[in-house]
DNA sequence: AGTATTTCTTGCCTTTTGTCAAGTGATTCT
DNA sequence: AGAATCACTTGACAAAAGGCAAGAAATACT
C-alpha cells in the first residue's frame, strides 16, 4: 500500500468525523492522525471474553459482530457493525473491566484504532476530540435505543424485513444463525421467514 | 421547605454523582449546585412531541416514563425512569431537534434539572463535569444495551419476571397498559401472565 | 476427490402470544 | 349519586413461533 493510497483511506475517517460533528477539517484531520491502521482476517477476534478492551475502532471496510454466551451456553449475536462506523464494547472499554463479550470479524476487515489512554488524553486536551467523543456516544446510544424500539412490538417477520431494508450487508454476509439470534428467533423460524419474504 | 431540608435533598444528587464518577466531593457539590429544583405532578409532562428538549433531569423521587405513538397511533412506553437516575431524551436534547417522544410523570416527582446551554458550558469549562457527563452517557448507554439483551431471546413471561425482580416500583405504580407496551406484549397477555406468576 | 463437519431447510406437532369481544371493577366528572 | 370513561380480566379462537428430528446443501479438512 503506497502513501497516496494510505492517505486516501484515512480520508474516509476524516469524512466520517466531519459527518458526525461540526468541527473544522483541520481538527478532524488531527483526530484521524491519532488513529492507527489495523486489519482483521475473517473470523479473527478484536476482543475476547475476560479481557479489558483497549480498542476504539473505526471500521473502514468489512462486517463485524459482537456476541456472548447466554445461560445455556448458546452464542447470542448482540449486534453487527457495518463499515463506516465506530466499533467498541462500551462496558469493558470505558469502565476498564473484563469483557463478557467477543467482537469478531465476520468478513475480512480494515480500519483504524485508538487505545483507551490515547483517547482519554485527547478527550481532555482537545476540545474538538471531546465533541467528537461525545457525538459518537450520543450517536451510538441513539442507535441502541432505535434498535430496542425496532425489536419490541414487532413480529419476527417485520424485524427481518426491517433488517433487510436497512442493513442488507448483514443478510448478505452473515450466516443465518448469527442473524437468527440477533433477531431473537430460532434458526428454523428465520429459515422459514426468508423463504416467504 | 427550609434551607436545611434543601441541602439534604441536594445531597442525594451529590451522592449520585460520586457514585457514577470518581471525582473530589467538592467538584461533585459544584456540579450539584448548577442544577435547579423542579417538581412534577402526576401525569404532568416534562417533554412533549415537536418541542426541542431542554431538560437534563436528576430524578430524586417518583416514577417517569417516555413514550411515543407508533404507526397505528398506539402509545408505546419505551422506557421507565426510577428515582436516583438521570432522565433525558437524548436525541432531542443533544442533537437539538424536535422530540418525537413524550416524557411524563407517572407519579408525583421531584428532582433537579439543568438546561442544554448550562450543561454544555460546564462540559467545556469543568473537567469534573466533563467526566460526569461522559460517565452518565456511558452508564445509560450500557443500560440501554442491557435492556436490548434482556428483551430479545426471552419469552414474555421471563421479561415480566425480570422486570418484577429488577424494578418492582414499575409493576407497583405503572398501569398495566404502560407495562404491556414496554414489555412488547398486549394488555391481555400481560394480564394473564401476572395471574400465573 | 472423498470424508467430515457445519449450515440450512423442512415436516410434524406443541406452546406462546395475539385478536376480538364481552364483561367486571374502578375512577372521574358533574 | 349517576353517568361516563378508563383499566383490567376472561373466554374462544387464530396466528406466530418454538422444539425436535431428519435430511439436503455447502464448506472445511486431509
Amino acid at each position: 500500500m503506497d502513501v497516496l493510497e494510505q492517505m486516501n483511506n484515512r480520508e474516509s475517517l476524516t469524512d466520517f468525523i466531519l459527518n458526525v460533528v461540526k468541527i473544522p477539517r483541520d481538527d478532524a484531520e488531527e483526530i484521524t492522525a491519532s488513529f492507527h491502521p489495523i486489519e482483521l482476517k475473517e473470523r479473527e477476534f478484536l476482543l475476547k471474553e475476560k479481557v479489558v478492551s483497549d480498542d476504539y475502532l473505526y471500521l473502514e471496510s468489512g462486517l463485524m459482530r459482537i456476541f456472548l454466551y447466554d445461560l445455556n451456553g448458546e452464542e447470542i449475536t448482540i449486534d453487527f457493525f457495518t463499515e463506516n462506523n465506530i466499533v467498541f464494547e462500551i462496558t469493558s472499554f470505558f469502565n476498564r473491566v473484563p469483557s463478557e463479550a467477543y467482537i469478531q470479524a465476520v468478513t475480512p476487515c480494515t480500519g483504524y484504532r485508538i487505545s483507551y489512554d490515547e483517547l482519554n488524553a485527547h478527550f481532555h486536551n482537545k476540545p474538538a476530540f471531546r465533541d467528537f467523543g461525545r457525538a459518537i456516544l450520543v450517536k451510538e446510544f441513539i442507535a441502541s435505543q432505535r434498535r430496542n424500539y425496532g425489536m419490541i412490538n414487532r413480529t419476527a417477520k417485520e424485524r427481518y424485513q426491517n433488517l433487510l431494508a436497512t442493513k442488507p450487508q448483514i443478510i448478505q454476509y452473515a450466516p443465518l444463525k448469527y442473524i437468527a439470534s440477533y433477531l431473537g428467533v430460532t434458526d428454523s423460524t428465520l429459515s422459514r421467514l426468508r423463504k416467504k419474504v
